[in-house]
DNA sequence: AGCACGCCGACT
DNA sequence: GTCGGCGTGCTC
């Protein structure tokens, strides 16, 4: 044991045996620059290398049974590791089975030397707090103010429509929601962090929170800032200023002082979901941080995912409905194009309209995203095939051989389809997506312009033009759409994920909401309960009625599941330990790439911290200790144990 | 990941 | 005798 200054650190570094706080003896000479939250550079291994490490903690003395070396350098003596964020940090790795340090780095920009003298030289003024926050619209009256002030987790119904800011700008409603939002927070001088799907909608909610409040309590921290403009922002945000930090999935680890609210707008997007180790999505680290904190939690969408239901039926979120009834109106047709459309194959109906609708403003077409896998279906009825073990997506593999189910491996041979008793199996094929010539040919006199994927556009004005986008992509149209033409639905329902159905009510809802009053926005060859859901804007039921159905198979998020990818053998040794849980099961393994083999793991949400856990220890123990010697096999580095909680690719 | 430690085969 | 081979284990 040694005594005198002491760090406690985290070193960064994404093995699994170094997620835990290694004590360093502080040096004189450092002792003035060492403090919590700063990121310094330690010794590993008796001099052999230098990692950097974050400064957890100070202490008097150490625990430790051994030797202490010293910390080596200070990177920066600004602490950039808010307690409060790294309590977030370490139950958000917890959560995932993963490394504290892996969600730091999406915390925590990289330093720039520059932006930082800058920011010592002039930390720049906040500007005024608001007066008082203005009445949050569109609610009960008071209804969202008093869930702000009193830390509550509700879940808003946005309200599907676009406005009109006095600056002239048109923008979302939901975005004028949120600001409302924070500035009714930010009032009471405290702060807000609000993660959306992407710079669109960062800058919806940017030039809504311009009209409520000083643009300097604004920080926007955006993917496409150079690394200085983040990395200054990032500092203005360690500030003692209460203020509005608005940005993507990884904003919701953003420090703030005296955090009042917590915002997540659209969370079933997936871009909400982090794709980077270990994959916490934004809705479970919003969840975490406000467990941890006295702040209020939103979560406001267009639609209702299957998630936010889970929750708002188990009572842990509110659902706050909008109090005015406007709603999109939405028509059902049948896919039987008008001849006049020619290859852009338009119902007549929809067409006519969207004919009569484009001379007055912008018409919206939105369609699939070209290029879909093609999934195996019923060949009598077409109903998408399930696995008759489990319930998961059935496809043929990729190294080819007979179709097999993506999540336990279980052959398809004797086959039978849930619906119709058929037992052929065939591809789906599915047509090719309309472009955006053939619908140009349809509006001959229209300018057309095409937004999508790869050069989304964020709006467009008011004058009339076909505005082609693949979903997701749809810009917002000054004034709104004077017509919404969803075409591709049924293609887009052919998808071998279970949250197809989920995302396309989504992405139709989000086009809808697009439109202007009284606009028609036509469904095209799409009916039954999705459909009805979107013309009666009943989504959060549609989502109870998804959630009913999840739950008799068990599927997420009625439970959830984890996936495991590693060696045959170290999966059976892994996944022992595992099964002794009570109420968890393991799928497959299933084969998947370089021979190796992935097996799911279902559990309750209730054994999950036990299951993570163990899947941690598991994944330590793969990553340590070499495997037995096993007779005729070449001794190596034997393959370690990947975990994936809450798999977003599992089907 | 790296890197040091350690216990068996061919060597100046 | 001992140099170094790679299997093994640890990182405050």
């Amino acid at each position: 044991m040694a005594s005198g200054p002491v760090a406690r650190v985290l070193v960064d570094s994404p093995l699994p045996q170094l997620d835990q706080l290694l004590d360093y003896r502080v040096p004189a000479r450092l002792a003035d620059a060492v403090s919590a939250g700063v990121r310094v550079r330690v010794p590993l291994r008796t001099g052999g290398r230098i990692a950097d490490a974050w400064v957890v903690e100070l202490a008097g003395r150490s625990e430790f049974r051994g030797e202490l070396s010293e910390v080596q350098d200070v990177v920066t003596d600004v602490p950039l590791l808010m307690p409060d964020v790294w309590r977030l940090a370490r139950a958000a790795a917890d959560r995932g089975a993963g490394n504290a340090s892996d969600i730091l780095r999406l915390a925590i920009p990289g330093r720039y030397v520059r932006a930082e003298k800058a920011w010592r030289a002039d930390p720049g003024e906040p500007g005024a707090l608001p007066a008082s926050g203005r009445a949050i619209d569109g609610y009960e009256p008071g209804r969202v103010e008093r869930g702000l002030a009193e830390g509550e987790r509700m879940a808003l119904h946005a309200d599907p429509r676009t406005v009109r800011l006095p600056s002239g700008t048109w923008v979302g409603a939901w975005a004028v929601t949120l600001a409302e939002a924070a500035a009714h927070v930010l009032a009471h001088d405290r702060s807000s962090v609000i993660g959306v799907p992407d710079y669109r909608d960062q800058e919806q909610l940017q030039a809504a929170l311009g009209e409520l409040v000083d643009p300097r309590r604004v920080i926007r921290t955006d993917a496409r800032q150079s690394g200085r403009d983040r990395y200054r922002a990032f500092l203005d945000a360690t500030g003692e200023a209460a203020r509005i930090v608005v940005g993507n999935r990884s904003t919701v680890y953003a420090p703030a002082a005296r955090l009042g609210l917590i915002a997540v707008f659209d969370d079933g997007d997936g871009l909400q979901s982090e794709p980077l180790a270990p994959g916490v999505h934004a809705r479970d680290a919003a969840l975490i941080r406000q467990e941890q904190s006295d702040a209020a939690l939103v979560f406001i969408a267009q639609t209702r995912s299957v998630e936010v239901q889970r929750l708002v039926e188990v009572g842990w979120v509110h659902d706050v409905p909008l109090r005015r009834g406007t709603r999109p109106r939405v028509v059902l047709t049948e896919q039987q194009p008008a001849p006049e459309s020619g290859g852009a194959r338009i119902p007549s109906a929809a067409w006519r309209e969207a004919q009569e609708a484009i001379a007055q403003g912008p018409v919206l077409v939105q369609v699939a995203r070209p290029g879909h896998a093609p999934m195996l279906v019923c060949d009598r009825c077409r109903e998408p095939a399930r696995c008759t073990a489990c319930g998961g997506a059935l496809a043929v593999p990729r190294s080819g051989g007979p179709a097999s189910c993506v999540l336990c491996g279980t052959s398809a041979n004797g086959w039978r389809c849930r619906i119709c008793e058929g037992t052929r199996l065939r591809a789906a094929v599915v047509g090719a997506s309309r472009t955006a010539e053939e619908l140009g040919r349809a509006f001959p006199r229209s300018r057309v312009v095409v937004s999508d994927g790869e050069r989304p556009l964020v709006r467009v004005d008011a004058e009339p033009k076909l505005v082609v986008a693949t979903r997701g992509a749809e810009p917002i149209a000054d004034g709104g759409y004077r017509s919404v033409l969803l075409l591709d639905g049924e293609r887009m329902l052919l998808r071998e994920s279970l949250r197809v159905a989920e995302d396309c009510l989504r992405w139709w809802s989000n086009a809808a909401a697009l439109a202007a009053p009284g606009a028609p926005v036509f469904l095209v060859g799409v009916g039954g309960a999705i459909g009805t859901a979107l013309a009666t804007w009943t989504q959060p039921a549609w989502a109870a009625e998804e959630l009913a159905s999840r739950r008799a198979l068990r599927f997420p998020p009625a439970v959830r599941m984890a996936s495991v990818v590693s060696s045959r053998e170290r999966l059976a040794e892994g996944l022992e330990r595992i099964r002794g849980i009570g109420g968890v099961d393991v799928l497959g393994p299933a084969p998947v790439d370089d021979g190796l083999e992935r097996a799911v793991v279902r559990f309750g949400y209730a054994q999950g911290a036990e299951v993570a856990a163990a899947l941690k220890a598991e994944a330590i123990r793969a990553a340590t200790e070499r495997r037995r010697p096993v007779a005729g096999r070449r001794p190596g580095r034997p393959p370690t144990l990947r975990v994936r909680m809450d798999d977003p690719d599992l089907p």
